[in-house]
DNA sequence: TCAACACTTCATGAGTAATTGAAACGATGG
DNA sequence: CCATCGTTTCAATTACTCATGAAGTGTTGA
């Protein structure tokens, strides 16, 4: 991942409703992976079932699915219908990595504390 | 680290400039760890130091050094005529906790791509 | 082919973030 | 105490993001 990459994924994130989505879509579906069960179980979730989820409108579902679509963190497949959304935990896992490894030049102190949950007496803002 | 400190970090890294600034800050000033070498080097850097570095105006890098305070990803200290700014490492690394364990619920799959570097043909934007 | 369904796109308006330059603030040295 | 340096705050402008509802696109079944 490079740094627009991780930029467009950090200002995808950024968001508490996208938040939520990405919170949903996660163990809902994988991306070609051997840890497949069952068709139904791995399609991700339709989008009106995530707008239910998150109780927003049709359209604003729309928006930040297309937000999180343009940052490759999650995939859509249409099934008649329907559109399925599935997270793409290999794009998670890479912003992630890119924090760690690149930001952070794998720092030993952040390495930490992101293991072990952070600041123990981090101030609120 | 709860959510709303999450987006808060969240937001404060998608942008390009405040990225640049965390990369100085890395490693350029430690807050109380038993790593500590130097007074000089331990300290942080100045904000004159990180406007030369980055190549912006005084007030600019002001804007973008107090969106990572806020944010608690940065610290401050004033020492003579100068402020010193270091990267609040343990709020770096609680927010990568937060993404992988709270977010993704320590999915698997994405904690294999942190540690591998992400996904190896991810598409550009 | 027509109506119904699932979702996306468009147009509009409100709110928020980024940039700029000027002014203000605080610390230091003469 | 005054001039100066380093940094922050302020005001104004611009640009972007978010939200809403209406119209449009593609798919299914009668």
């Amino acid at each position: 991942m490079d740094q627009p990459q991780a930029l467009d994924a950090l200002a995808a994130l950024a968001n508490e409703t996208r938040l939520q989505i990405v919170r949903l879509l996660v163990g809902r579906g994988h991306d070609g992976g051997c840890l497949r069960h069952s068709e139904a179980e791995d399609a991700g979730l339709a989008a009106g079932a995530i707008a239910q989820e998150v109780s927003i409108s049709a359209s604003r579902l729309s928006f930040h699915l297309n937000a999180l679509e343009q940052a490759g963190l999650v995939a859509a497949e249409r099934r008649g219908r329907q559109v399925f959304y599935r997270l793409e935990h290999r794009a998670m896992g890479g912003l992630i990595h890119y924090l760690l490894n690149d930001c952070c030049q794998g720092n030993a102190e952040v390495s930490a504390c992101c293991q072990q949950g952070g600041a123990p007496q981090m101030r609120r803002a």
